[in-house]
DNA sequence: TAGCTAACGTACTGGTTCGTACATTAGTGA
DNA sequence: TCACTAATGTACGAACCAGTACGTTAGCTA
C-alpha cells in the first residue's frame, strides 16, 4: 500500500506563516467581495484555504479585523498603480486624460476592489476609520491632479476655480459607478457598462467629459 | 391599579392590512438599507412593527421578496419624481440642467434608496431581474433625455453623437457617487461630499460638466 | 346572530455560524 | 538533542435567525 503510506506531499504540514496569511488574505478578498461582509462566511474562507478556521482566528483575530485587512491591502494595489504613473512629459489636457484613463482601466479590472469599497460604505466606512494604515496615507492620485492642475491653470488651458479633490470626485464618480452599478444599470436600461465593444468608446467619453469641463468658460458663479 | 386595567388602547388588535403593509415596507426599508440585505433581521423589523414577523411572511412570503418589495417601491418614487418633470418650455442647455438637477436633488434626499441599489448590484440585481414589475418598465428620463438631446442636436447647440443612456450614466454615477461613496471618500480625503456648504457648488459644477461636454467640440472619434 | 374567513399572535425548531478550548507538531536556538 | 515557541488542527458550544405549526379573533355577510 504504497500510495496509502504517502498520502500526497501537499497534504502534510509545512509551516509557512507568511504564505499562509497571504494566501486567507486571497480568498477572504473573494468571499467578502462576493457576498459581503455579512454575507461571507468565515468557514466558507477557511475551506477555500489549505489551512483552517482556527488560523483566521490565530492571524487577524476576527471577522471584523480580517475585512479590514482586505480593504487595506486592496487599497494598497490602486495606490501602488497611482504612484507609477508619470505625467510629467505631458502637457496638461493629454496628462489629465491619462490619469483619468488610469482610474478607468484600474477599476475595470479591479471589480473585487469596487465591490469592497461598496461594502464598506454601507457599513459607513467603519473599518477605514478603525485602520492605521487607510487613515494616514493620502492619495498619491490626488497630489498629480494638484500639479496638472495648476500647471494647467497657469497656462490659461484651463478655467481658474478648479478644486483637485472635486476633479478627482468626478472621475472617480464615473469610473466607480460603471462597475459598481453595472448590475442594476445593466438590468434597467439593458445596457452592459462593461460590454468589450464599448469599452474604448466610454474611456473616451470620460477623457472629453473632464477635458470639456476643465475648458470651458464658467458661467457666473 | 387602574393604569393596569386600561393596558393602552393602541395595543387592541385592530386589523388594516393595507396599514399593515405598508408599515412592513416603511421599517423593512430602513433596516435594508442601515444593514444590507445579510446584515438587516426580520426579527429586527417585526419588532419596530406594531404587528409581528408572522405578518411578515404573511403579506411577503419571505425575506428575499420582501427585499424585492421594498426595491419597487423604491424604485417607483424615483420613477414618480421623473415624471413630474416638465421641460418642455426650457431651452435645451436649461432642460438639460433641469434634469440633472433633479437627480442630485433626488439622490441626496433619498440615501436610503442609494444604499438599497448598492446593495442590490453587490447581489448581482438578482432582486430586479425577478421582478415583473422592476423589469417592465424604464425610466421616465430617458425618454426626457431623448426629447432634449435631439432638439439639442437638430439646433446644432448639442454635438451630435451623444447618446441618451450615456448621458443618463453620466449624470447618474455623479450624483450616485456623492451619496454612495460619502464615507470612504470622506475618510479617506477628509472631505464631506454632502456638506450643505458645498451643496450648490456641486449642484452648479454637475450642470457645467453635462453642459460643457455637451456643447464642446469633440476630437477625432 | 351565526358562521366564515382574512388577519393576526405565540411559541418553537432546525440549521447555521462565529468563535474558542484543547491538543499537537514543526522548526529553531542553546 | 533537547526544550521551547510559533504555527497548526480538531471538535465543540452557544447564540442567533429564518421560517413555521398551530391557535385565536375581528369584522363582514347572509
Amino acid at each position: 500500500m504504497t500510495s496509502v503510506e504517502e498520502p500526497a506531499r501537499s497534504g502534510e504540514r509545512i509551516r509557512d506563516a507568511a504564505r499562509t496569511r497571504a494566501e486567507i488574505l486571497d480568498v477572504a478578498t473573494q468571499e467578502f467581495a462576493r457576498a459581503g461582509y455579512d454575507g461571507a462566511r468565515v468557514d466558507e474562507i477557511a475551506a477555500r484555504t489549505r489551512t483552517t478556521k482556527r488560523m483566521i482566528y490565530y492571524y487577524f483575530g476576527g471577522k471584523e479585523q480580517l475585512f479590514t485587512a482586505v480593504l487595506e491591502r486592496a487599497y494598497g494595489v490602486i495606490r501602488e498603480a497611482e504612484q507609477e504613473l508619470d505625467v510629467d512629459h505631458l502637457d496638461p489636457v493629454a496628462a489629465i486624460r491619462r490619469l483619468a484613463e488610469l482610474t478607468f482601466d484600474h477599476h475595470e479590472q479591479h471589480p473585487d476592489f469596487i465591490r469592497l469599497v461598496s461594502i464598506e460604505n454601507i457599513h459607513e466606512a467603519q473599518h477605514i476609520a478603525g485602520s492605521e494604515k487607510l487613515g494616514k496615507i493620502g492619495s498619491p492620485a490626488l497630489d498629480v491632479i494638484r500639479r496638472i492642475l495648476a500647471s494647467g491653470q497657469e497656462s490659461g488651458l484651463f478655467t481658474a476655480d478648479v478644486d483637485a479633490v472635486d476633479l478627482h470626485a468626478m472621475i472617480s464618480s464615473f469610473c466607480f459607478f460603471r462597475v459598481s452599478n453595472r448590475h442594476t444599470f445593466g438590468a434597467l436600461f439593458g445596457r452592459d457598462l462593461l460590454d468589450g465593444a464599448q469599452r474604448a468608446h466610454y474611456r473616451a467619453m470620460l477623457g472629453d467629459m473632464v477635458i470639456a469641463y476643465l475648458t470651458a468658460e464658467r458661467s457666473a458663479d
